[in-house]
DNA sequence: ACCTGAACACCGTTCAAGT
DNA sequence: ACCTGAACACCGTTCAAGT
């Protein structure tokens, strides 16, 4: 689809940018100078906004692979035996890959509300694909009943962010993921009523 | 203490500052434009230099007052007869605050591994008082043994983060609340043992 | 078609010059 | 003592001019 019929040299720059951004986003994370990005590929600030015309559309080429692996492998763990440690490997190596950017839990979380966005598409059919490993744990009566794949999503791309806190925090990561994890099994839920904060 | 023997011009300047600071992070979050604080409080940029070095000792400024309430509020509540329900209601009362400012929780949570931060001095105090109460709602049987106060504060202001996200995810905020507060409670450990993401 | 880089409107931070 | 605002080194974004 992309790629087809461009110049030799438009091809040459995409590929460039992209690389270099890989890196440099793994240095600084998401929020990383795209002036940065376009020095240190050699190329202009125009040729940068014309391959990605926003600031997700760049990240959203450099996870575009890893989201469509992550909805195939959830696809792949709902054939599994044990649909609980299904939803809790595949939550596992989610958490992995949103480790990699720093930033990365914010951008997912934020563009959920934003249908405009190049992150949004490349990421929803990944959720939608946790979301029914959700459900199966769920019908299996291993997940309280009372939650969906969007509050799994967002309480384990907040454990994501807290690693990214610093050091101090970064350091409990699998920790925190576990309690978590062990929260949303069924047989955990209280009986009082939740009230409003403020 | 502080503003003892001020000119009385440096006294104004400080609190015009403070005043004009509390509307525009309200507005902007915690990462403000220093230089639009300045403009609206008709101040110079070394004049809000001056009274605050850093971003951080303006926030905590901001906040003090509240730290110090949160603080006092825990140690009310470790007379409480119910340790389950103290550490549930001041839990409450901390997210309400941190949902004060967009960008707040994470702030807080990154001023906890730098001992020079003025947040880390003003926020310590409060954690160390919550810890307190995480620790006797443990003695009681209502907490899971293999936590501590961090691993509550950290979920506790990841939901905080969460809430930030978007209006998509905000609505959830007290439903998260209730989900992260069941699952830190005793009987909800799982038999597995965790094992590294990556 | 595509690329370049200057131009514009912003930042945070510092510091000489003023009162 | 304290204040001011220009200066400096950065941003993101746009767009006329080049090939």
């Amino acid at each position: 689809m992309t790629g087809r019929q461009q110049r030799a040299d438009a091809q040459r720059n995409y590929e460039r940018i992209l690389e270099v951004a890989r890196t440099v986003v793994e240095e600084q994370g998401t929020q990383a100078s795209l002036r940065d990005i376009a020095r240190r590929a050699e190329v202009g600030m125009g040729t940068l906004y014309r391959h990605f015309p926003t600031r997700e559309a760049l990240l959203e080429a450099l996870l575009r692979q890893r989201f469509d692996t992550l909805a195939a492998r959830a696809e792949e763990l709902e054939g599994a035996d044990d649909s609980r440690e299904a939803l809790r490997q595949w939550l596992r190596e989610f958490l992995s890959r949103a480790s990699a950017y720093r930033g990365l839990s914010s951008s997912m979380m934020t563009t959920i509300g934003d249908e405009d966005s190049a992150l949004h598409a490349s990421c929803s059919a990944m959720r939608e694909a946790a979301g029914r490993l959700v459900k199966r744990a769920q019908d299996d009566g291993h997940i309280r009943p009372d939650i969906d794949g969007m509050d799994v999503f967002a309480l384990v791309s907040a454990v994501g962010w807290i690693a990214e806190q610093g050091p101090v925090v970064a350091g409990r990561r699998d920790h925190l993921f576990s309690l978590v994890l062990d929260g949303l099994a069924a047989g955990a839920v209280s009986g009082r009523a939740p009230r409003s904060a403020d």
